[in-house]
DNA sequence: TTTTCGATATGAAACGTTACATATTCGTTG
DNA sequence: CAACGAATATGTAACGTTTCATATCGAAAA
């Protein structure tokens, strides 16, 4: 018997199965065919243990069924809770998911986007933050919590809305001294709209809302010395501090218990993401919840729509709160 | 002027270079070409925009440049850092990444296996838990942190020294009544050295140590009780415990304070994998450190060696100790 | 029985590359 | 000055699919 060197081929099935060619093409393509046919055609095609050919398929298609996923850092729970989102609803379609990590590099954002175009996936789901990145109109593409145009469609947690939540909750929580806390990158972000939606609140009601607003450059320092700056006779001067996501609350309020301040007792902190602890499931603390598979899905769900002609261009999911134990629930 | 609506394609670039076809490819391939030509021709590439169309080239030389990555969970930071470290690794080798996730379900891990021999990726880094996953001998696999057979290669931390440092270090601290804690999947992985190592150190010195191992289905329960059960007169049978990970160690910190007993001076605790947390970069407890990133390296490395005909079947990387809180240093 | 028509199998062409055998060019030697 | 050979450009045949025009078949209508 001949040895085969090679995987079977839609060739090798054919004469196996006695049809023609473009009778194998058609069974693997859910293309009507004779029963008997497709009988003899599945059974040769098993007994050779056929797989088709993804590359020859993608040549001639033009469509290779693989998405390309741009994180800056998949270490980070909240990506890594998305990429899995969108991996497995991915999958779910019958699509592969092709993983790159920019590291918040702007020119590794650009170079993926050129690896991807040239690699031919389907289309991108975006999480990058270079302000000016290059997109190719032609390729679908979704972009996750940053807004770009409003051709670029985007979906994104309810960033404003949960701001004001926020502030909702530590009024009825019975703060009145209440501090924004923000630091992200310098490019204009979706979570930019938390500090708004929180102020707004307080603005509303004719009170006066302190906000400090750095960048990942600044460091914490900043932050420390100001909280510091504002303790008099023991006391600081708010009484309820939104932090514009999780990873900043934990921080500040390492802060505040530093300072000698109790958590809630004396101060209330409210962060933003959602994040639990990895071996008990517990929140980090009091938090705005971003609904991550819900981001993930509808990412997907927008690449993947047959008519993408009437795209929403920002489509805003919304967010819930969690107590966490920085605050009075 | 005539409107292309689709790619560039060598032939339309080798007519704008007024060249022949084989020279592109042979430009683009870094193959000795006459200088003015491959000036030409990389010239009339960038006007025209040209990408190559990596489907083409992976149907011609059976090769893709892209590697599969199996995980049962992206969502554990042990696993996250894992993918992000191999993830660059092969980026930097000028390889893709295909993430598939399998949820821990031996159907998934078989079916992404398939999925990814079809998908003709050029190898596969494998982190699986299916005892008889029935993998492609002819594709390149490496197997992270789960030996499988000879024949195919492993690379793990070194779990069994990783124990016995954990038993050095215990017993350094002043620890005279050690105890092994494990939960873990059903399957025997590498993991199960830890506590081979760990009490293997105490045998020697004629000690005895004690040990509860657990399957996942059980739940963390019976080792609550087993704890609780080991309490007389405000004191615990145990002053020194190793956990077989992180994950397990921050919970048995929970359940030992419960008790009312005090981390690290009635009893210390170390766990393995030497995770942190995610805001603060702190160990969330005294730890046997895995060298992710190396691992990754080495698992990457061992797939795309040039010659792997005499791979080693299992490459055993060294672990380290760091003291986060749940030790007296 | 012959014609027509619908249904469906067939086979060839094309997708964009790479690789190989062939053709061309130019410098060097007899 | 002719002839050779090394170097390098050319063109064509795959690679394994899909797709489309053509061929075939059988049943229904004339």
């Amino acid at each position: 018997m001949k040895q085969r060197d090679s995987a079977p081929t839609m060739k090798d099935v054919a004469r196996e199965a006695g049809v023609a060619l473009g009778t194998v093409s058609k069974v693997f393509n859910d293309i009507p065919v004779g029963e008997d046919y497709r009988k003899r055609v599945e059974e040769a095609a098993r007994r050779l243990g056929y797989q088709v050919n993804s590359y020859a398929r993608g040549l001639k298609t033009n469509r290779t069924c693989s998405v390309a996923l741009i994180l800056p850092d998949i270490t980070h729970p909240f990506f890594s809770a998305l990429a899995q989102g969108v991996c497995s609803a991915l999958a779910a379609r019958g699509y592969r998911t092709i993983l790159s990590i920019t590291a918040y590099d702007p020119e590794a954002e650009q170079k993926c986007i050129q690896m991807v175009r040239q690699n031919k996936v389907d289309g991108i789901i975006g999480l990058t933050y270079n302000p000016e990145l290059d997109i190719d109109p032609r390729l679908p593409y979704v972009s996750i919590d940053r807004y770009f145009s409003p051709s670029v469609p985007c979906v994104a947690s309810d960033n404003f809305g949960g701001g004001q939540l926020a502030a909702e909750k530590l009024l009825e929580l019975g703060c009145t001294r209440p501090l924004f806390l923000r630091i992200g990158s310098r490019v204009p972000g979706e979570s930019d709209k938390r500090g708004d939606g929180f102020e707004s609140v307080f603005r509303q009601r004719g009170m006066v809302c302190a906000a400090l607003r750095l960048n990942d450059e600044d460091g914490l320092e900043p932050i420390r010395d100001f909280l510091a700056g504002h303790m008099g006779g023991g006391r600081l001067d708010f009484d309820g501090i939104f932090c514009v996501n999780d990873a900043l609350a934990v921080r500040v309020r390492n802060f505040l218990t530093a300072l000698g301040l109790r958590v809630p007792e004396d101060v209330q902190l409210i962060g933003f993401d959602g994040l639990r602890h990895f071996a008990t499931g517990d929140f980090y603390c009091s938090t705005i919840v971003q609904p991550v598979g819900r981001l993930a899905e509808t990412g997907v769900d927008m690449l993947l729509r047959e008519d993408r002609s009437n795209l929403p261009s920002l489509v805003c999911l919304p967010v819930t709160y969690a107590p966490g134990g920085t605050t009075k629930e």
